[in-house]
DNA sequence: TAGATTGTTAATCGATTAACAATC
DNA sequence: TAGATTGTTAATCGATTAACAATC
């Protein structure tokens, strides 16, 4: 795996959906897939499949192409998938607890470890089998918890105040839902979702497109 | 309003994020802004916010900078805010409930018209004032209201039937949650939201910044 | 008028596409 | 061996940054 330079942010938002591709040809029992078939699939150009795979490394095989499960076993490995992640999400409301009911996570060894909230109503309940704690007990859980990732699912007001707890805590992830840009130092790694700005996307087209 | 030549999507894509940020600066009452502050906020450069604004007219003075709420609004206008859309929900499940709860919908003039399910138990039921109603009588109430936005919150195997049947019914968009491409014609347009690949690409980072 | 800051052009940088030699 | 397809280099395209004249 060679990367002495950094490798564009583009490519790396590229290979999981390479790698979910990858998933339903292994699910139609497909051994093998040029850079061409894959373009199809995926609406990438095959140049550019070549490219993005070949900053990792060559996974493939001139006048073969590349072995289906191989190659989604390499881009999980890339994108941090063998190992397993602790989670936990902050604010218990309906986001939090459509995340809690994410079924994805556990199928990708995720393992969310406990839910935060403040409502009294809530702090107790259990959600798809995680207690949901008090945001008082924030800190303390996670001197005794190792947790990567931190979910923000709280209000825009109260996102800052939990991202600096968390990076306190020595959480490494970030996983955004709130409508702000959170400041963490540059060890910790913010990635948002930002559901306003999509839906705003898509007015803009849907009134180019009309 | 210049539009003779396509605007990139990247473009596009900044656009809610400065609207956001004159939000926050007509909150806390600033009248006015230079591109070079209103880069320290977003954090693009000031450059790129001035090359980004010209794309649609020249809503700055020289000497002065921008009027907040002047460009505030012309932002609105530029992603299509002035108008109101409306919207139904395909899939009762948890995320269904959490975008039928995003309180950012009524805000902007988003009107949720009804939700569609399978689950019996779900069927007849309100969730945040919007009733759930049966998955068979989609057709005809596409056929009945004029709906601007779909919004999938199905699982993925059945997102693309769902969606074959907005696109007959005269949908505009589809925002989609389905961890799927969805094929649609050319007059319609898909908003994608992949969790999944949110996530991976924040594991990716972790691992490179650990 | 002097200072500030835009709008816009030109220069740079980076990403995508094209092409093809290497090779399975 | 012939055909296919990668890995990789070179060419193109597009987006970002820098610079500055225009002008409020």
């Amino acid at each position: 795996m060679k990367e002495q330079y950094k490798i564009p942010d583009v490519v790396i938002r590229r290979l999981p959906r390479y790698r979910r591709c990858l998933e339903e040809l292994i699910a139609s029992d497909k051994d093998r897939i040029s850079s061409n078939a894959l373009s199809e699939i995926t609406g990438f150009t095959a140049s550019q499949i070549r490219q993005d795979l070949n900053n990792f490394g060559g996974f493939g095989q001139q006048g073969y192409g590349y072995n289906v499960k191989e190659l989604h076993k390499a881009i999980g490995r890339i994108l941090g998938n063998t190992r397993a992640y602790n989670l936990i999400i902050l604010g218990g409301g309906n986001l939090g607890h459509a995340i809690a009911n994410y079924t994805y996570l556990q199928k990708e060894h995720y393992f969310l470890k406990a839910m935060f909230d403040v409502s009294a109503s809530l702090i107790g309940t259990y959600v798809n089998g995680t207690k949901v704690l008090s945001y008082s007990e924030l800190d303390g859980f996670l001197d005794g918890n190792k947790i990567d990732i931190g979910v923000i699912c709280t209000n825009k007001s109260s996102a800052q105040e939990v991202a600096d707890k968390l990076v306190a805590g020595g959480v490494k992830g970030i996983w955004n839902f709130a409508p702000i840009e959170i400041k963490v130092p540059e060890t910790v790694v913010v990635e948002n979702v930002h559901l306003s700005e999509s839906l705003h996307a898509l007015t803009y087209y849907i009134n180019r497109t009309e």
